[in-house]
Order: C-alpha cells, then sequence, then structure tokens
DNA sequence: TTTTTCTGTAACCTAAAATGTTACAGATTG
DNA sequence: CAATCTGTAACATTTTAGGTTACAGAAAAA
C-alpha cells in the first residue's frame, strides 16, 4: 500500500488555510497539496463531517476553517480521518484456536496499545496553532504554501 | 497493502519451535502459520541471517533454534524482519520547502518517534520465554498448533 | 550412485489501501 | 442562462505482504 499520508496533508493545509484566514477552492487547496482537488475534496470532506471545516458550492463556493488553530488539535484531525485506532498490531489469524498464536498476538497488541496511549496523548496536546508557530519560527515570514 | 503479519507469526512459530524442541521442516511450519513453505523460508530466512535460528539444507534437515526462549526478545525478532524504525510517521512531500509541511511533519515525526520509544521499550523486556509462558498458562496443556 | 527429502531462490500472481484521474451531476451566484 | 464551485462514481496506479510454481543444489539413505 502506498503510506498513509492524510494527517500530514490535512495538517498542512489546515494551518495554511487560517493563515490566509478567507476561503479557499479545492483547486488552490490541491496546489498546495501538489495534488488534484478531488482528493481534497474527499479528504476534506471528512474534516467537514468533524466540524473542523466547511463547505460551500456553487459560484464563490470553497472551503474555510470553522474553529481557530487553537480549538483543533492534532488528535482530532487523526479522529476525523480515521475511525478506530491510531495503530494496529498486525496480529496473525492463521489458527486463532492455538493458544500461542493468541499470546503473541496479545503481546503485540498490549504493547501496541501501550504505544498508542502515548501517541494519543502528545495528538491531544498539540494544537494546529503551535504547528504554526514552529513553521513561522523556522520559516521566517514567508508562510504562504 | 495487507497488513505485516510476520512479527506475529515469527512470534508464534519461534514458541512452537521451542516447546517441540527439535528441528522442523518448512513444511511443517508451514502448516501451523497456515501457509506454504516458500513464504516460511523467507521469513525465517531473516531470522537465520540475525542468528536466531539455523536451518539446514537435504534430507533430514530443517529449522531450528539456535537460542532459548529466554535469549530471545521481541525486539530481536523485530529487527532480523524489519531493518529501520517500527512506526512510521506518515509525512508528506508535497512541498519539502515549505515550512508549515516542515511543521507538520516534525510534529508527526517525533510524536512517533515517542511512540516508537515506548513500542521499542516494552519489545525489549518481553522475552519470547514469557509469551510461552501466557500461551500456557491461558491454553492449557495443549500448546501443540 | 541413484533416489529421496530438504533448503534457497527466482519469477511470477494476488490482495488491499491510499492516491491519482476523468467525467458528470447538482448547486449557487451573476 | 452561463460560469464556477462541490460531491461522487468509476476507474487506474502504486506499494508491499503474501501466495504459488518451478527448479537448482545439498545431504542423507537406499
Amino acid at each position: 500500500m502506498k503510506s498513509d499520508g492524510r494527517l500530514a496533508r490535512m495538517l498542512h493545509v489546515l494551518v495554511h488555510m487560517a493563515l490566509l484566514g478567507g476561503k479557499e477552492t479545492s483547486e488552490r487547496i490541491a496546489q498546495m497539496l501538489n495534488t488534484n482537488p478531488v482528493v481534497v475534496r474527499r479528504t476534506l470532506g471528512a474534516l467537514r463531517d468533524n466540524g473542523i471545516v466547511e463547505s460551500e458550492g456553487g459560484r464563490g463556493g470553497g472551503w474555510k476553517m470553522s474553529k481557530t488553530l487553537d480549538d483543533i488539535t492534532v488528535l482530532d484531525v487523526q479522529r476525523a480521518l480515521h475511525k478506530g485506532t491510531i495503530l494496529s498490531a498486525g496480529v496473525s489469524h492463521d489458527h486463532p484456536s492455538c493458544p500461542v498464536e493468541r499470546a503473541s498476538n496479545a503481546v503485540l497488541e498490549s504493547a501496541h496499545a501501550a504505544a498508542e496511549a502515548k501517541l494519543r496523548e502528545i495528538y491531544a496536546t498539540t494544537t494546529l496553532a503551535e504547528i504554526a508557530r514552529i513553521a513561522v519560527a523556522s520559516g521566517g515570514e514567508q508562510a504562504a504554501n
């Protein structure tokens, strides 16, 4: 599979949208992400369904933020994009009744659950405002695209 | 992509091999993993290259453990199977010079690094002997396949 | 030495999931 | 009505684990 870059892309584009402050079309956002408008609408659609952005059709339409960067955490975006767990353990299902397989799976699942808890904790305490701050600090004033 | 079940499968099969105590052919191991011998040789080959098991060709050949379960951690098996990091952050490479993209990627990478440290710590302190103990405790005496 | 039984690999095919792409339908503004 | 958006369907593409077939080579057994 291709690696999932949706979270990174959405963080990226949300910060840009907030810094620009207005409404953006899928076409313009696609340029920010070096992709095409359909991919943008697909992915931003999930954020809209979770109250992070809103969209308007028709002439003059486009996408805008529903909240400020301070009110959006990385975890909010993650949850909008993926329903279930963040990390999966990659267990085996070769002999579901085998106690050795079950023990192996249980150990891996438990370890991944602990790692995910750590990840989730960081995601929950990192706002997009902080990303914007890092970007401005490192990239100087040129923060557009 | 199909999810990577190699680690779970190798933990599973190594515990079986140790409990059985002798030498096993790819064919028999394939039955434990509900797959075919070529997949087994491919995957066990990586463990052999890391000193976890050893193989012998020819009639009467097969695979056997090079260490006891106490001397193999989950991290050892993980490292034999995958060279680099365990968790990857799924960053974006749409505009590598964009400071916002870089800040987004940096935040994700840092978070994943913290989660991976946690995961690695657990892997490093979990031996296969412990998995065997869990299996025997939960599955009763029937620990074969 | 010939047969049998193993591993080691090459060379494919398949599956699954994100991403890319084309083509429209529908909505909204001018 | 014309122009400009979003919303979706319907594919094609890419990547990687896994499955499969087919042999070559090694080693014990006959």
